[in-house]
DNA sequence: GAGTTTGAAACT
DNA sequence: CAGTTTCAAACTC
């Protein structure tokens, strides 16, 4: 039984040909269209997002496969070919082998490595681990690599080509460390640069081929002699640069790692205190151990200790600064779907790095970039993802910044070793073996080349210790062409091994498992096979093949699901493009989050996307108008529309209630109910003119409170119809969740709003002492009053004056400066809007009268609730039947929308895209239909109105109530008479 | 822990 | 493309 048998198994259905013709069509068909992509705003949105830079063309190579036709911007690294082989590796896995075997000989003059011990700390591979090899107590840097990285793969006599990429392997990292001093700059300024020195010590780059490498490289090569000295003493010099050097930034003091550093190392050492900035750069691109004390890693050679201060971060998922050697080893023998850790920090042992900029093909996939659900982690304090690492799943730190997760370097996330939050999670020392050895196994998976194939397979195949507790030489012997037979035995040996269902989705690095049992993980019902993840030990499927032995077929389960939707794979959490500079602003102060929204949007129906049945909120994103949800009452953010409940306070209530002499009905209740999820504050404003201009806009305010504790109030995002998005975990840190805003935004059009909302937040907070109810209501915090205590004075705010309270408001006074102040005058107002839909036509075609500056229908923005949730309609309706036209109680104009944003253009299109870079990520084709088609109803029709609205102002509209009376209109088109027409 | 609910994915 | 079925997670008891 073949992979496809395997996947047709599932699919009986099919023939058992045409989940391969099927797939190469798919793949053709992703590869023609590959140019389209890397146009497209996904694409642009991908590259742009990914950590990794794209590597100038010459790094590439001309013959990198896919080079002119890149892989579907989604598709998953692991059948990406462009990630699975970046061509300029000229080595087979066999070769590097042999390489690590003649450099271990050359070395320590021996071969008596443990086959355990191999895959534990080289595991990254040959080259790379050396580096960080002297950080391990328990060998020495030079001999690291051979103990450990090289299989003891019977070997052919080294080739000549071997010799010779043994002896560049050598020399280049002597020339790096020459290079050093006169690089630090360059290194610090310029990241390609930076990265081509983070490859060369790890002496990945010594197998590369020289014609393939960049220019720097060879510029580093040609200095290499004053090095090379030392290096004839047959000691992996090269690879103590940058770990030595990151060692003694970290550690100061050699003999705390009891490393027996050779000369090499004790200079590079040397140089490394001497050149703190210098190392600094290296340091960032060496693999680290932690400090010996307490960190399992410690006396586990096969993890890495956190980086640099980094590593005791409170991340959820350590990661792994693992930028320097493995990523050269990424590069040149990275062939294999093991490539999800692209552009993601890697746990130590994987041959993979996530260095940006390192690898040789633009964009990788950023399937584990944090972005798909299962990656999210549930909005976790620091966004977790995992990488499918040779049969397991690392949690990578996306770092704690949204930013970060989203473009930021690896770097910048937290890490620790093996990218767990807790090393002692990996304190079985059998399970760091184990991880080691898959990591070899992903080492020969990366090299999966045809020619290379055989070899590699032979190297390790082994399946997770918990599935077959296979010793770890036992794996040499399996090859992939044995993944059905393998996959049958474990159903028979370890019969539907009862494994516990995973108690919880999230194992305890915090990322998810899974309990499939039909699907055999090769399913988008599988979160870890949708995340471009295999399944983790943790995970209680059964049946499983989302495993890294049975590669193949997880592969071709992809190229069938990606026939089915290319973007299948792509993150589902898609940040949005963020230009405001607002957004910087805050961002920078780490005030509030990067947004992001749902890929394809939440199509809950009873949840109210206020459980993590909805995808939007299980991610801790906002809905968006992509979403189709019903009654949406996402706490991260709600829809167009919808949102405007929120708006509806009870200030607001009580004043229209006084001014229509009934009561306000509070929307079904659900207001009320709305709980201690309520980060919201309904701020209905008294700075009526604004507002009403801002109309749907309205926001309500996130209060929470800062790193010092101070509470404070984050004025929303300029960002285009996108919900704020943080990283939070409302599941383990429901506060933290509550940091930062999650503001919805609305489409550009309403970029205003931002202002509005804020300035509601602060005016009504303060203007009535009800501010706050809501807040109280639900149990959340009370606003501070560095947020409200202005002096506001509901009928008269400069709102100028308020929105320069910090620099912030700045900002936002800065769009006044664009959009005129929220004044009153300048609103459009007194037209008839369009209708929107259903029940709401009769909100819509109510009149809007400016009546005074004094009163403006605050809480009634709540009419533009989405014309596709019931609950809006209902809401809208009895709220509406309560208006009283005689209380001067208008509905406010569908269209009040600044011209100005009123010219951003549609919802859909609701992007600004002054920047290339900032291109908002489109939604799949079938997803702009969604968006068109489906959520129509509300978007569209929404949209409609918006921009039909503005043609329809008609210097004197009629007045009409919820019934559809009509009203006379005063003679200068204000107010609405009281006399029925 | 079993059963139910929910919504995404898969299928028709 | 809409409707239905399947699936697994989330949730409830």
């Amino acid at each position: 039984m073949d992979s496809s048998a395997v996947l047709n198994n599932k699919t009986p259905s099919k023939s058992t040909v045409a989940p391969t013709t099927t797939t190469s069509t798919t793949t053709a068909i992703s590869i023609s269209d590959s140019a389209k992509s890397q146009e497209s705003p996904v694409y642009s949105y991908i590259s742009n997002l990914s950590p990794l830079k794209p590597v100038k063309a010459a790094e590439i190579g001309s013959g990198y496969l896919g080079l002119n036709s890149p892989p579907p911007v989604f598709k998953s690294p692991d059948t990406n070919p462009q990630l699975k082989r970046p061509l300029y590796t000229q080595l087979s896995t066999a070769e590097f082998y042999h390489q690590d075997n003649k450099i271990k000989k050359l070395v320590s003059g021996s071969d008596n490595s443990n086959p355990l011990e191999e895959g534990l700390v080289c595991a990254v591979g040959p080259d790379s681990l050396n580096d960080c090899d002297s950080k391990n107590e328990r060998c020495s840097p030079s001999i690291c690599t051979d103990e450990y990285l090289v299989e003891p793969v019977a070997t052919e006599s080294p080739s000549t080509a071997d010799l010779a990429s043994l002896q560049q392997a050598k020399d280049v990292p002597q020339a790096l460390q020459s290079n050093m001093e006169n690089s630090a700059k360059n290194l610090v300024e310029h990241k390609d640069m930076e990265n081509h020195l983070d490859i060369k010590p790890c002496a990945a780059s010594t197998l590369l081929d020289q014609a393939e490498e960049s220019s720097s490289y060879e510029k580093l090569t040609a200095q290499e002699k004053p090095i090379e000295e030392v290096d004839k003493d047959g000691v992996c010099d090269w690879s103590h640069h940058g770990c030595t050097n990151a060692i003694s930034e970290e550690h100061k003091d050699s003999s705390d790692l009891n490393l027996p550093l050779n000369p090499v190392t004790k200079e590079s050492k040397f140089e490394a205190n001497q050149e703190s900035q210098h190392q600094r750069v290296m340091l960032r691109r060496c693999l680290q151990y932690e400090d010996d004390g307490g960190n399992p890693s410690a006396n586990n050679p096969g993890i890495l200790a956190p980086i640099d201060g980094i590593a005791n971060s409170n991340s959820c998922c350590g990661t792994l600064n693992l930028e320097s050697s493995n990523s050269s080893r990424l590069e040149s023998n990275a062939t294999s779907g093991n490539m999800d850790v692209v552009g993601l920090p890697l746990p130590m042992g994987s041959n993979l790095s996530a260095q940006r900029g390192m690898l040789p093909f633009p964009a990788s996939r950023p399937s584990s970039i944090g972005l798909h659900l299962n990656s999210i982690v549930s909005s976790a304090p620091v966004c977790c993802a995992r990488m499918r690492l040779a049969g397991r799943d690392y949690p990578i730190v996306q770092g704690r910044n949204p930013g970060s997760l989203l473009s930021s370097h690896p770097l910048e996330g937290t890490k620790s070793s093996f990218g767990f939050a807790d090393p002692a999670e990996f304190s079985n020392i059998n399970d760091m073996r184990l991880n080691s050895q898959f990591s070899l196994r992903a080492r020969s998976d990366a090299a999966e080349t045809p020619q290379s194939f055989k070899a590699s397979s032979e190297l390790l195949l082994l399946t997770p210790t918990s599935y077959h507790a296979i010793p770890s030489g036992m794996g040499k012997l399996q090859s992939h062409v044995d993944h059905t037979d393998k996959f049958e035995n474990f159903n028979q040996q370890s019969p539907p091994r009862k494994k516990k269902r995973a108690v919880s989705t999230s194992d305890g690095d915090g990322c998810k498992t899974c309990n499939c049992k039909k699907t055999k993980c090769l399913k988008l019902y599988c979160d870890c096979f949708a995340s471009g993840n295999y399944c983790a030990e943790s995970c209680a499927c059964q049946g499983c093949f989302n495993r890294p032995d049975y590669e193949d077929t997880v592969q071709e389960a992809r190229h069938q699901i990606e026939t089915r939707n290319p973007l299948a794979f792509a993150p589902k959490i898609i940040p949005c493009a963020n230009e405001s500079p607002v957004h910087n602003v805050v961002e920078e102060k780490g005030l509030t989050p990067s947004s992001a929204r749902h890929k394809r949007g939440c199509n809950c129906k009873k949840s109210m996307c206020l459980k993590k049945y909805c995808e939007c909120f299980q991610a801790g994103v906002g809905c968006s108008d992509g979403c189709r949800c019903e009654r949406c009452k996402n706490t991260y953010g709600l829809k167009e529309g919808q949102k405007s409940f929120f708006n509806y306070d009870q200030k607001n209530r009580r004043e229209l209630e006084s001014k229509v002499g009934k009561q306000i009905p509070e929307y079904g209740g659900w207001l009320k109910d709305y709980g201690s999820s309520m980060e919201r504050v309904s701020q209905s404003a008294n700075f009526k003119g604004w507002e009403t201009a801002s109309n749907e806009k309205l926001e309500a305010v996130t209060v929470g409170k800062d790193i010092q504790g101070k509470k404070i109030c984050h004025p929303h995002i300029l960002m285009p119809a996108t919900p704020s998005f943080q990283f939070s975990d409302h599941a383990k840190d429901a506060f933290k969740s509550r940091l930062y805003s999650r503001r919805y935004f609305p489409s550009p059009e309403s970029d205003v709003t931002i202002l509005s909302s804020h300035m509601k937040s602060q005016i009504s907070a303060d203007s009535d002492g009800n501010g706050t109810n809501m807040l109280q209501k639900t149990g959340t915090e009370v606003l501070h009053p560095v947020c409200y205590n202005e002096e506001f004075d509901s009928g008269s705010i400069d709102s100028r004056t308020q929105l320069s309270l910090s620099p912030i408001y700045d900002k936002h006074a800065d769009a006044f400066d664009h959009f005129g102040p929220p004044n009153v005058q300048s609103m459009p107002s007194g037209f008839t809007a369009s209708p929107i839909t259903g029940d709401s036509k009769s909100i819509s075609q109510a009149v809007i009268s400016p009546g005074t500056d004094d009163f403006r229908p605050r809480g009634l923005l709540l009419w533009r609730g989405s014309p596709i949730t019931p609950l809006t309609d209902v809401g809208v309706t009895k709220f509406h039947e309560r208006l009283d036209p005689k209380n001067d109680v208008y509905v406010m104009p569908k269209d009040d929308t600044p011209k100005m944003l009123k010219q951003a253009g549609t919802p859909l299109k609701a992007v600004k895209v002054s920047s290339p870079k900032r291109k908002r990520v489109s939604p799949p084709d079938n997803h702009f239909r969604e968006f068109e088609s489906s959520s129509s109803s509300g978007l569209k029709s929404g949209r409609k109105y918006i921009l039909q609205g503005i043609p329809s102002l008609p210097p004197l509209t009629p007045c009409i109530d919820p019934k559809g009376d009509r009203y006379k209109r005063d003679s200068q088109g204000g107010s609405c008479s009281e006399k029925p027409e």
